[in-house]
DNA sequence: AATGAATGAGGGTTCATTCAT
DNA sequence: CATGAATGAACCCTCATTCAT
């Protein structure tokens, strides 16, 4: 399909935004933490992983962590943020190649899935399950980003909406959608029968209401 | 309309199920402590809301909850089977008046958004989002009426695919759905101008892909 | 002498002051803990003493430290609390029985004499080394008996330079007797040649200049 | 006044004895590291303040003090080296241009009080307060040094006991002045009202009694 | 049934110190 | 000499749970 963007690049770029002690960073010390750490939050909750967990995986000690990161929950806002930085930037890059809405929209749960269920340095589970985890102050810093996120949603939606493509209000579709998507965390498994592609396809059957036009 | 159910008998019904020492039996020191242990883990969470919150909130000392209770643990499980065994009655009550599979699946979402967004003991999401809190022990104990609750869903999805009603893959469209029910707890607020009932009207919308017959 | 008190009746003032929980109530766990933190924090100093050090010296585990006491420096508030309290109450008592002005120099002095160097559960030397270990929060829950007790002393000295028997300007003298009585703790040993009363007679000859009449 | 010895000569001594890393040569890294030391030892006390604290405010690495000390330890003992081995030098000097006991007497509290609430490397508060933080064998190491300051203080204090100068016994009336006048550093302030003329003043006159003669 | 003191394992975090670079 | 990552012991404190009363 011509306007399907093949989930390998969704890979690729990020070697182009290993910033130095980023979540994709796995040769420094910051960034093994904080890979560590969003999948140790993703599988057993922030709560729950403590900070000698952290430290055994990554092989340092527990004191070392903090040599690091001032706290325990800058380390969940620094994976917070980076996971939302590396989905801005893939989600820009998927928009400026699609014109039409419906290639758009496709772009944005794509990105979102892949984020989702991606392979390695993933962690917008994280940051959609363990929001109220989050301090006060780490929020309001991720806000913006999020704010910003949510507005290339927003725009998209409500063309579709104007165009037809999407019966559904767009600010109530939006929420059932991070719902059902970061839900997928849950169930869906890349190596069943179902492709991240079919699952994609799935997805705009949901917001599209099965229109094929 | 002939296919509504009224929001009113949704509240009602709890009075019939009113078990001694149920998360809705107020009156006993075991239904209250449910019954704000649903809250706090709402609230708060189930790591993040300590035995000692909870006993302050129920009135008696940290020591006294465990002549009820085993563990923490198991407030957690009777938190949320009390909640399944309330859904599920619900559910039972508003699919023996409807006969259409539109109907049907109307219910069935009307009733998931009570139990997430209603007024007091409701507690569906902490059985949504606590699940991974929950001992294997306690979890293989819920299973079973989880797996009676999803049957009904799936029976009456896959009734409305063969009809045409609903276009996505029975299957997929009910993790999808999960999703976005269970998210609504982070957004929607009934004081506000979209009623519940017109949240059911949209996530109708959701399932059928706008489809009015 | 007969404008003389009697040490022996410091003490046992101490037996009417038995408030429950405080530092003089030994009986009771949160006393012990007092006593002994009093002791502790004279010897080695606040920073240096551990909650653990603390506990072991009670008999009870570090964690039911806090089963009486909300943090550290709550228990440092509180027996600096008590040791002023303590203090007040004898030096009251003991003003009430001393009309001339040198009397009631001579049993302040002795008073604060016997609250740092007596032998049990004098904590005054804490109050006074240890003020800026203590939290913001503390310091002026405590500055409030502290102005009280200052206000005492003031009066006296005041009275006392009027009447041409303290020769020193009251607020000076004041400040260097703190720091000289206050410091004895670090020399003076009750054992030995000196007794607590010629201490006194010699703190009266530094604050009178020597006067006898 | 003739036997008055002026403040500025007390500072202006230290130009001479700027050894290479003493406290005094704050051209050194050592001296510097020392310099602060004193400083922070003195506001914050030795237990609170970290290497962390001293390294962050001299401007170089955690790691980078312990090329010049060995331990915090040594840090403290060498402040109170310096402190004691510069007070010393001052004391000798003012001592060298008095011969009547009562100006003899008037150097050691002068430079006493100006070794603690001088402007700058002052550390004589630290050895005075800390003293218990330094370990047992920097003790013994200091120890020489202050028998020898306090023999010359209680060469003078006897010989104007002898003299009716000083109306209490020596060994008490030094041990109440080290009290009363390191204490002056939690309530002295040169920039206040009283000059520290006048608080040399005040202590002549609380050690003699008031006598002028 | 309820109390409240005690438990003991473990929580996040600090900090003096070391050492390869 | 300086760096900065790492150490490891110890810190204060939390918390689910127990148990004599």
């Amino acid at each position: 399909m011509a306007e399907s963007i093949q989930l390998g690049r969704r890979g690729q770029i990020k070697r182009d935004l290993v910033a130095r002690g980023s979540i994709t960073d796995t040769s420094s010390p910051k960034g093994m933490v904080l890979d560590h750490a969003a999948r140790l939050f993703r599988e057993h909750g922030y709560a729950r992983t403590t900070v000698r967990d952290l430290a055994r995986e990554v092989g340092i000690l527990p004191g070392s962590i903090f040599h690091h990161f001032q706290s325990k929950d800058e380390i969940l806002r620094m994976v917070m943020r980076d996971s939302i930085i590396l989905n801005l930037a893939r989600v820009r890059e998927a928009l400026a190649d699609a014109t039409e809405t419906r290639a758009r929209l496709r772009a944005l749960i794509e990105c979102e899935l892949w984020a989702i269920n991606g392979d390695t340095g993933e962690a917008w589970t994280v940051l959609v399950r363990e929001w109220d985890s989050l301090s006060k102050a780490g929020q309001s810093n991720i806000l913006e980003l999020r704010d910003e996120y949510e507005a290339l949603w927003l725009s998209v939606l409500e063309q579709g909406h104007e165009q037809g493509l999407v019966p559904s209000q767009p600010f109530v579709l939006r929420r059932f959608l991070i719902g059902a998507l970061s839900w997928t965390v849950n169930w869906y498994r890349p190596e069943g029968d179902l492709s991240l592609d079919d699952l994609t396809d799935e997805a705009m059957r949901l917001a599209t209401g099965g229109k094929t036009t």
